[in-house]
DNA sequence: CTAATATGTTAGAGTCTTCTAACAAATGTT
DNA sequence: AACATTTGTTAGAAGACTCTAACATATTAG
């Protein structure tokens, strides 16, 4: 069994590891607000357990143990997420926070009461898909709304990052997962984008904005 | 913010000063499971972050704002097992030990939407009340089953203890709060009675077993 | 009241997680 | 290539929580 420190690495691990293979010391201390030779210590611990693979002054990256037990702990977070807003009324802005505490909780009767009560969902309520019993991940292959030209129609899939303050930002102009977005025209000079969609006939939204809007295409 | 280890103690603190005002160390270590020693060290902890009251060799009580504290993980405790069972479908034996772990979550709403989504109950699944925001509880003033008499009408109310054993027990018996119980016969010899309920015109239950039972008169 | 027993305390140490200071290796820049 | 910068490692220490062994005090029994 993994300490509740040892899980927060693990996972942390597995966030920076997606897309690229392999993470290094500075990025992992920066993630969890630790020293450098907290991290070269405690990555020293989890070779030592099996997790990770690690040569001095290499870059590390999980092992298929360490990859299968972090998306366990990522299964729990984001079940937490989607069940504390889809069964506890919370909104999407909300929920992280809870779910960093409660993802750490030994019970599967509880998480799998969870995925019970919600008729096993695929995704949390960003839009990040849940991994299965196994640890399994389907990787979306949603793309940003920055890609698309204008005239597009889409539809708001999940988001490229969920801080607080992006989903507050969204919640402010009425931007939700599932809705549908025609791109009304793109500024040259700034990539920024005006959107039209729902009751909203015209949105601009910055470039960076527009780059953590992942969307399918629709009709 | 008292750590979960600290919160594990002022909670034990708490139960074990029920009706008794003041706590041995090799009472708390038994309760904890932890040596007398590691118990020592943590009261002259506790009692510098003005949390108990402990002189050398005497024994220990909660001061004013340990006994808040200790009520406060307490309702959450009790909050999480309600929970549990009213919304999640979860047993009354399976709920201890997952809210074991829940009360040390640090995030109120989670704890505030629980108490809202169930309008507010004032006891657990076990009977036991719930402290309110302030830290206040009202202790039930239920008494054993096994202090009436032959022919007594009353109505299960709550438990002396909630062990899993206990709890399946009485599930075997099908006996939960709430139902109205006859007494039917007392026998002198061991204090066993013979009990009346629902659909049971029948069951004898020890006198251990009577007088963790705490109920109402009814009729 | 003394002796035996039970209970509580101190000392010293170990694990886990973290830090800072100092040093070493790798990388980037002229 | 030589120097400067970034990145990673080692050493040493601290705090939180735990233990065992040894000792001290309090309680109980004769
Ligand atoms: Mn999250
Ligand atoms: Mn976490
Ligand atoms: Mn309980
Ligand atoms: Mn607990």
């Amino acid at each position: 069994m993994a300490s509740q420190t040892e899980e927060n690495y693990l996972k942390a691990l597995y966030s920076l590891s997606v897309g690229k293979m392999e993470v290094n010391i500075s990025e992992l201390s920066a993630a969890l607000n630790v020293s450098n030779p907290t991290v070269n210590s405690m990555v020293k611990n989890l070779k030592s357990k099996g997790l990770v693979k690690y040569e001095k002054y290499k870059p590390i990256s999980l092992t298929e143990k360490g990859r299968k037990a972090a998306a366990l702990i990522v299964r729990k977070h984001r079940l937490t997420e989607m069940f504390l807003v889809e069964k506890m009324g919370f909104g999407w802005e909300e929920v992280h926070e809870i779910a960093e505490q409660l993802e750490h909780v030994n019970s599967s009767a509880l998480f799998e009461r969870m995925d019970e009560l919600m008729d096993h969902p695929l995704v949390d309520p960003h839009g990040s898909p849940i991994p299965d019993r196994q640890g399994n991940i389907s990787e979306s292959a949603y793309e940003p709304l920055s890609k698309f030209s204008s005239g597009r129609k889409v539809k708001l899939a999940a988001l490229g990052h969920s801080s607080t303050e992006f989903l507050k930002f969204l919640n402010s102009r009425e931007l939700s997962l599932g809705t549908e977005i025609e791109i009304k025209s793109i500024e040259t000079y700034d990539g920024s984008m005006v959107l039209s969609y729902q009751n909203h006939a015209s949105e601009t939204f910055t470039k960076a904005v527009c780059e953590s809007l992942l969307v399918e295409r629709v009709g």
